[in-house]
RNA sequence: GGUUCAUUCGUCUAAUGGUUAGGACGCAAGAUUCUCAUUCUUGUAAUAGGGGUUCGAUUCCCCUAUGAACUACCA
């Protein structure tokens, strides 16, 4: 018997990964992989009327591009098979008659729109009216092919508590918890009892999940007790937020903005940006790093540095990491995973594209924002004459006409155009009448691009455009300022 | 309502029974660059409130306030 480290990220196929979800994840993952255990994925689909198709290939895509690779799993197998609960489905009933059998559970025959609250049992949800039924009237009910559901027969008396790795030492009263239902009357079991009997069969040694289960937890430990089982450890996560336009704050939701992995891969956040991202919400690691790698976390990860209050997230800083991903992207690999935003496919600019991509890589945070960047290359903006003049640079509609037309008389004698013997003809050109090269440049860029700001020079600009179309702007420039 | 949890700049966070309460994002200013971006400098802004304990508390304790989660035959 090994004591090696096991933790597991179980999810219910919904089609999408909530980010929150996905933070779960990725600490179950760190955490076995810091401490050289394995990582199991386990689908939780006992609810039937979810079902959802091609929901759990988006868990192995997530999971895949995100570079969390599991250990175990339905899709490449395990020695505690089968990981989907549905297929396990026949093992539970038997769990929840052995507690029958010895006391922990009972029969329910209540229909779920009997009423639920009674003002002698105000705490717990159910009333508790099957709970000392006599084995007699329980036969009956059967042989009267009345439906039923098990419920766990939760102590009146005494405290349940743990010691979780994040929160500390938490107790509850019993009297506090309500008998559950352990198995539905469709004879599939609810989260809340599938998810201990497939822990403890999967020997998971560290429940690693958000903290919106501290409250059940009490019950599960409960449960563990009930079957003579040793409890595993408990990493419970503060919740992900979001705060709204009105600045209130709840869990993160779509109306916070894109809050699924694939979502945010689309509007064009790095996987390894959006992990990084993740995984310091909420946890510190001790030093004043903030770029981390896969690698890095791997290494660095520490339940200590985790919080217990929950956190806000954050686009805008999302947006920066998003950034600093984007520049240490190697330049080829950029190149080719940013052109299908571009949207040049098949246009003469698409020939310029490793240009482009130099000037886009450092600029950008996120794919998305390219084809705006690049607009003004395809089609001329109409702009406003006022362009033209900048203080800083002493120019006026008198000096651009003039370096317009110095600009219109150095293209001709370009040799081969290109970015290196435009920026020499036009160093050459200031020097000659002993000008400052951004005094020369400034109406030269407004000319071509129609722009205040621009990415990359008036000379990058030429060249994107063009010999002919950079005359063409630079005439029509001339005219604007005469 | 009940139960549980939380509270340091706007946001993510660091730190300690004694500090000018540190860093990052954002924002602002400056330098550099033919604009912008990059890079570099600088600035901005926080210990929820009230009581204790203590020579001294943001740090430990209590109360209050505020917020959140849970309270399904969902997971």
């Amino acid at each position: 018997m090994s004591d090696k480290v096991r933790t597991r990220f179980a999810p219910s196929p919904t089609g999408y990964m909530h980010i929150g979800n996905l933070r779960t994840a990725l600490y179950a993952y760190l955490y076995a992989k810091a401490n050289g255990g394995d990582f199991i994925l386990r689908i939780e689909d006992t609810d039937q009327n979810r079902f959802v198709e091609g929901a759990t290939q988006v868990i192995y895509d997530t999971l895949k591009t995100a570079g969390m690779q599991h250990d175990e799993g339905p899709d490449i197998g395990g020695n505690y098979g089968p990981y989907i609960q549905s297929e396990r489905k026949g093992m539970y009933r038997e769990y929840a008659e052995e507690l029958v059998r010895n006391g922990h559970a009972y029969y329910c025959f209540c229909q779920k729109d009997d009423p639920k609250e009674d003002s002698e049992t105000p705490q717990a949800g159910y009333n508790r009216k099957c709970r000392n039924l006599t084995p007699e009237e329980v036969e009956a009910n059967i042989a009267a092919g009345k439906p039923y559901v098990i419920r766990q027969r939760i102590p009146l008396e005494g405290s349940t508590g743990w010691n979780d790795l994040v929160f500390g030492e938490i107790t509850v009263e019993n009297s506090t918890l309500d008998d559950q239902i352990l198995l539905k009357s469709d004879g599939m079991p609810t989260y809340n009892f599938a998810n201990v009997i497939d822990d403890h069969l999967m020997g998971i040694t560290h429940i690693i999940r958000g903290s919106e289960y501290l409250s059940s937890n009490p019950k599960y430990l409960l449960l563990y007790q009930a079957f003579g089982w040793e409890a595993p450890e408990y990493i419970h996560l503060p919740l992900i937020c979001g705060k709204g336009p009105d600045g209130t704050v709840s869990k993160l939701s779509k109306r916070h903005g894109a809050v699924s992995f694939q979502a945010l891969v689309e509007e064009g956040y790095l996987p390894s940006a959006i992990i990084n991202y993740i995984a310091l919400l909420g946890w510190n690691p001790g030093t004043e790093q903030e770029i981390f790698t896969m690698d890095e976390l791997r290494a660095q990860f520490r339940t200590a540095g985790i919080h217990k209050s929950p956190a806000i997230f954050d686009y805008q800083k999302l947006n920066w990491v998003n950034g600093e991903h984007m520049k240490m992207l190697d330049p080829e690999y950029f190149r080719k995973a940013a052109f299908p935003y571009a949207g040049i496919e098949g246009t003469p600019l698409a020939d310029k594209w490793e240009h482009i991509a130099s000037l886009m890589q450092p600029r950008i945070q996120k794919y998305s924002e390219i084809p705006q960047q690049i607009a003004f290359l395809s089609q001329m903006p109409s702009y406003d004459k006022e362009l033209f003049l900048n203080k800083k640079n002493k120019s006026t509609f008198e000096t651009s006409a003039e370096y317009i037309r110095m600009a219109l008389g150095i293209i001709p004698c370009i040799g081969e155009w290109t970015v290196d013997a435009l920026n020499e003809a036009f160093s050459a050109l200031a020097e000659s009448h002993e000008l400052k090269l951004g005094r020369l440049m400034w109406p030269v860029r407004i000319a071509v691009s129609g722009l205040m700001i621009t990415p990359g020079s008036a000379t990058d600009i030429m060249y994107l455009i063009g010999r002919e179309e950079s005359v063409a702007r630079l005439e029509a420039g001339l005219a604007k300022v005469l």
